[in-house]
RNA sequence: GCGCCGCUAGCUCAGUUGGUUAGAGCAGCUGACUCUUAAUCAGCGGGUCCGGGGUUCGAGUCCCUGGCGGCGCACCA
């Protein structure tokens, strides 16, 4: 078959502009994160389209690396709702000089951000280079890249102006050299307070001496050759890495496809000032989520990849990503539609597993279980989601219930330990607890429903009396199985193994709806067996009678 | 205003360089099942491929033009 996904198309593409541009050298594929908050699971796309296109060049056999850029040198913009007003006072500060969030046990607010992130990829077989631009810009390694786009700063300033479209006539005036309103591609940080609140007021290229003054009061010259606290702005800034790293393949978000955009401009000053090339950069669309119980967005509690990963295991999540192509929108469930795609991920396992999925199907579940450097762990025993939510809601998660009930299930084949089914287990209790609303939890009942106790009739009080009879004799899943089925037969006068009448059949959904009710308050939960074996002899005595 | 993306079955999406009767999963319907992991299995129905033009022997696919929806940009990173 020649079948080809979006990866593998890339993986072409970009193999291929590597030997025109760099033959023999290793291919650098690259992401770039500003640790400004919590990095969400669309930031989540940034690192997984590259880290896809990378696999798949090194499982061809080819020198791949994937670089993540974090941006932790950028400027803390804004205090996030939810912090302590008193952060204000870090705007404008590196991200890096600035301190993490109360009670964090990091050392500085991007460090904050960072940790969680990296944890996740780790999960998610995503091995990448990091990059701290903080590292970079004050280890001087930019420098004589930030020298050469300050010495080419009038080209810079005609290329921007190219795509500057707001009343370019108003305040116009050939200011190229004068000093003042001249413009600069480089924002140095104050050596005193550390905020960016400078502006240049004059430079000199052969001696590199820059004069800045500070909103704080503070204004000194520096030698730029020396002075490694500043950063270029961002526009000059990325290109200047693509051509540092040599990057062939790094997408962006669609906020950067308009015109004037970064990527754009990008493109030609890497061209004309850095002498480089763009790299191949799709535009990956966002990444929504359905569900997510009643988290308001003012809080700005976006869930991350660790949200995700507390909720489904890493293979499901990275064939979210891997299966749609980049510039397709997608959603994350949440919600129940998490039960639907568990299904669908295993029966996609069953059918790959048969020789009998669709080709693209089988290429997109290979990419979520395995990298080049191996398999990612799995679910020993992958009991159904669905079953293990369930399970965990009725012993609300209660590892020896728990395990009782799934010992239980298959005296054939029984769990004997809960690692057995985990981590799925795990993430199915976890998803059961934060993300079920409550009125959809299976809330057993305090109190008998005596209101309903007293209206029922004589055969319904005699179907009950035959189940809580049978209760002790019966108390495995299978033979509660058989009771609960039985107890609707004997009261229509036949045996308990006899074969189900039509009439037998209604009179069982009957009593199970009666049953439910009494217990749970609703006309329908989890199976019957499991659920009396849940709750214990004992507290069905108490509801039922 | 400008730009990017999307629009195919009730829903979520496949549909390869244009090529026979447009596919899958879920949902739905029907049936099976001494009988239910909030099931399972088998089968069935279901589409003006957003509208309108054009190119072509042939268009879901290419071009133009409207519409609707999402996202973004205007010297911010």
């Amino acid at each position: 078959m020649t079948e080809v996904d979006w990866v593998s198309r890339f993986a072409d593409e970009v193999i291929e502009a590597a030997e025109r541009r760099a033959p023999g050298k290793t291919i650098v594929c690259a992401s770039g994160l500003s640790p400004s908050g919590p990095i969400h699971l669309g930031n989540l796309r940034e690192v997984l389209t590259p880290h896809l296109v990378a696999d798949e060049i090194r499982r061809r056999g080819h020198d791949c690396v994937h670089i993540l850029s974090v941006d932790d040198f950028d400027r803390f913009r804004k205090v996030p709702a939810g912090v302590d007003p008193s952060w204000s006072e870090h705007i404008g500060k590196p991200l890096t000089s600035v301190p993490a969030p109360p009670g964090s046990p990091h050392p500085n607010w991007a460090e904050h951000f960072k940790a969680p992130l990296l944890a996740a990829l780790q999960d998610l077989g995503v091995e990448v280079r990091l990059i701290s631009q903080t590292e970079m810009y004050t280890s001087g390694v930019y420098r004589e890249r930030v020298l050469l786009a300050m010495r080419e700063r009038t080209r810079i300033d005609g290329i921007l102006g190219q795509y500057r479209t707001k009343d370019a006539t108003s305040d116009e005036g050939e200011d190229d050299g004068l000093g003042e309103s001249g413009y600069y591609p480089y924002k140095p940080y104050c050596s005193v307070c550390e905020r960016d609140t400078t502006t240049v007021t004059a430079y000199d290229d052969d001696s590199t001496t820059l004069t800045y003054t500070c909103a704080c009061g503070h204004g000194e010259t520096v030698r730029l050759s020396e002075y490694d606290f500043g950063k270029l702005v961002w526009k000059v800034d990325w290109p200047m890495r693509w051509a540092y790293e040599g990057v062939i393949f790094e997408p962006s978000g669609v906020d950067h496809s308009s015109p004037g955009s970064s990527f754009v401009v990008g493109g030609q000053i890497v061209r004309e000032v850095f002498g480089g090339t763009q790299p191949i950069g799709p535009m990956y669309a966002f990444v929504g989520i359905s569900g997510m119980a009643k988290m308001s967005s003012s809080k700005g509690s976006v869930p991350t990849p660790s949200d995700a990963l507390e909720i489904m295991e890493a293979p499901l999540l990275r064939w979210l990503y891997a299966r749609r192509r980049p510039n397709q929108s997608f959603k994350i469930a949440f919600d129940q539609e998490i039960l639907r795609l568990y299904d669908e991920w295993d029966s996609l396992q069953r059918k790959v597993a048969a020789g009998t999925a669709e080709p693209l199907e089988a290429i997109a579940s290979d990419r979520a279980v395995r990298t080049s450097s191996g398999p990612l762990p799995t679910t020993e025993r992958a009991l159904p989601y669905r079953m293990l939510a369930s399970v965990a809601d009725i012993t609300t998660g209660d590892d020896e219930q728990m395990l009782r009930i799934l010992t239980d299930l298959d005296p054939d084949n029984p769990v004997t330990s809960l690692d057995e089914v985990r981590p799925r287990l795990d993430r199915a209790a976890h998803w059961t607890a934060t993300q079920v609303p409550t009125d959809q939890r299976t809330q057993v009942r305090d109190e008998p429903d005596t209101k309903l106790l007293e209206s029922l009739d004589e055969s319904q009080r005699e179907s009950l009396r035959l189940l809580l009879q049978g209760l002790d004799s019966s108390w495995s899943l299978e033979r509660l199985t058989t009771l609960v089925y039985s107890v609707p037969k004997v009261l229509a006068g036949l045996e308990p193994d006899a074969k189900p009448t039509p009439e037998v059949k209604v009179a069982q959904r009957q009593f199970f709806v009666l049953v439910y009710t009494l217990l749970v308050g609703r006309d329908a939960g989890p199976r019957l067996p499991t659920l009396l074996l849940a709750l214990g002899a004992d507290r069905i005595r108490t509801l039922l009678t």
